[in-house]
DNA sequence: AATGAAACCGTGGGCTG
DNA sequence: CAGCCCACGGTTTCATT
C-alpha cells in the first residue's frame, strides 16, 4: 500500500491525539469526514495503524524501575527465548541486535524483587550466557512516535 | 492521586483500544458512562493518562532502521545533550542509565545516511566521549504497554 | 456516582467527478 | 474508484441532583 500526503497528515493528527474525532481530523486535513473515516479504515486494514494506546505514566502506578537488559546467547537460536520474554507482562520491547549483545529488552518493574525474578527467569535458560542490566536513572523521553 | 481497581479496569480497556467509546468502557467495567467519563478525565488531569498514540507500523512507512545507541559522556553533565537528542524527530526514547553507558537512546531512520547524520551530530559535542550503535535485526516486540 | 438533555460524532448509502 | 454530502442513531459532555 502506498501512503500519500493526505494519509500522512491524518497520521500526524492521530499522533497528536489518537482519540480525536474523524470530523476534527477531516477539518484539519481539508478532507470530508467520510474520507477521513475511509482512509483510516484502510490504514487499519493494511496494518499501517495497528491500534491505539493510552500514554500512561507508569511511574505514577508504582513502576519506578525501568531497565534495559542486554542478553548474550550461547550458541545459535534465541528466538524461543525472545518469544518467551516478549510475553512477560513487564516487557515493553524486545529487539534482536548487532554488536555487543544478541538481544536487548526493555522492561518495567515495581521493585527490585520483580526485576530479580525476571533476570533469574532469563538466566535459567541454557541458551543464555549472560545478561547485562542497565537501570534507568531518569527517563528524558519515552514517546513511541517519530515525526512524520 | 490514588488509583483503585475501577481505574485500573478502565486503563486496561483503554490499553486494548484507546479509541474505545466511554459507553463500551463503562459496560465492560460495570459503571455508568458518566463515571467512566469522569474517571478518565480525572486521570488525564492528574497526568496518569498523558495522551493517546496510534500504533503505527513505521517499517511500512520506510523506517527500516531501528537503532539503540549507547552514549558515554566526557565529564559531568549530559542533560543538555539528552534534551537535544530528545527533540530530534527520529528519537523515540532517551534514558539516563547506570552501567556501561551514561545514556541510551532509541531512534528510527529510513536509511543509513540519516543514521550517520544523527551520530555525527551527537559526536560533534564536546561532552560526548563515544557512542556505540546497535542495529536491530528484528523487532520481536515494541508495544509501549505493560500489563496492569 | 447517576441522570438526562443538548451538542457532537460514527457509519453507511447514494451521488458525483 | 475515491471522495463528498447527508442523515440517523449512537456517543460525549456537563450541569444537576
Amino acid at each position: 500500500m502506498n501512503i500519500d500526503e493526505t494519509d500522512k497528515k491524518i497520521l500526524k493528527e492521530l499522533q497528536k491525539d489518537a482519540r480525536k474525532s474523524y470530523r476534527k481530523i477531516a477539518e484539519q486535513t481539508d478532507i470530508s469526514e467520510g474520507t477521513a473515516y475511509n482512509r483510516i479504515k484502510k490504514m487499519q486494514q493494511n496494518k499501517i495503524i495497528q491500534g491505539y494506546t493510552p500514554d500512561i505514566d507508569y511511574q505514577k502506578l508504582g513502576y519506578d524501575l525501568t531497565t534495559i537488559i542486554g542478553i548474550t546467547g550461547e550458541g545459535s537460536q534465541l528466538q524461543d527465548l525472545e518469544q518467551e520474554i516478549a510475553e512477560n507482562p513487564h516487557v515493553t520491547a524486545v529487539y534482536d541486535v548487532t554488536g555487543q549483545y544478541d538481544a536487548i529488552t526493555i522492561a518495567k518493574f515495581q521493585n527490585r524483587k520483580q526485576l530479580n525474578q525476571f533476570i533469574k527467569q532469563i538466566l535459567k535458560r541454557k541458551d543464555v550466557k549472560k545478561t547485562y542490566t542497565m537501570l534507568t536513572l531518569n527517563t528524558i523521553k519515552e514517546k513511541h512516535q517519530i515525526k512524520l
